[in-house]
DNA sequence: TTTGTGATGCACT
DNA sequence: GTGCATCACAAAA
């Protein structure tokens, strides 16, 4: 996992991140659901070009891309290239669970990390990791172990183009936000055993 | 199981 | 003023 890996295409980075490591401060997991973001892609906050929020996006590759949603939530992409990113949805939880449980108020661990903001919310990733490089701590990244079965979707929650198949996830996987229904996608969702 | 809604900040029209 | 790359919880079915 080095600056070569994500100075691709999201789509190609969001498929591979699949199956890989992602812990803040010895707290995390293994990334089981992603979307990619592309630079003409209406539904991408870097489509009408450069801003102050956006900004990160248009830098160099394999930063962190930190933004607020709904006035609550944080989100957390890591960068592509110039103008794209990959949104990184829900994680398996595996290491400093006691930690992300304190800060998620629950102990479910189906409900620790499913779901973008959850995941910040458990990671307790806010603004001040906007910028940060993705090489070096409190981020720490590892390739996955195995070739993973990668399934893929719609993306959630955007209202324009909104059947690009650019959402992928781990497949079988119990800790993704919502189910692969094989619609916009392609595998069943339920084809390996859970994770 | 599915649908509805409040919370809450900020970019953009 | 409008619309979000969301989440939790209530209510309906």
């Amino acid at each position: 996992m080095n600056p070569a890996f994500f100075d691709r295409r999201a789509v190609d980075v969001a498929r591979d991140l699949i199956g890989a490591g992602l812990d803040m401060a010895g707290a995390g997991g293994v990334i089981v659901e992603t979307e990619a973001y592309e630079p003409d892609d209406p539904a991408s906050h870097s489509f009408r070009g450069p801003s102050a929020r956006n900004a990160v996006m248009f830098g160099p590759a394999g930063h962190a891309y930190v933004y607020r949603s709904y006035g609550i939530h944080w989100c957390l992409n890591f960068v592509c290239k110039p103008g794209s990113a990959v949104l990184i949805r829900a994680l398996h939880p595996i290491r400093g669970l006691e930690e992300m449980e304190r800060r998620r108020g629950l102990a479910d661990p189906v409900l620790l990390c499913s779901g973008p903001g959850r995941l910040c919310q458990a990671l307790g990733i806010t603004i001040e990791h906007n910028g940060l490089p993705l090489f070096e701590p409190p981020f720490a990244l590892s390739p996955p172990e195995a070739e993973p079965i990668v399934v893929t979707g719609r993306r959630i929650g955007i209202s324009k183009v909104v059947d690009l198949p650019w959402r992928f996830g781990l497949s079988g996987s119990v800790h993704i936000s919502r189910k692969f229904t094989g619609k916009g996608g392609l595998a069943p969702q339920d084809a390996a055993p859970g994770s």
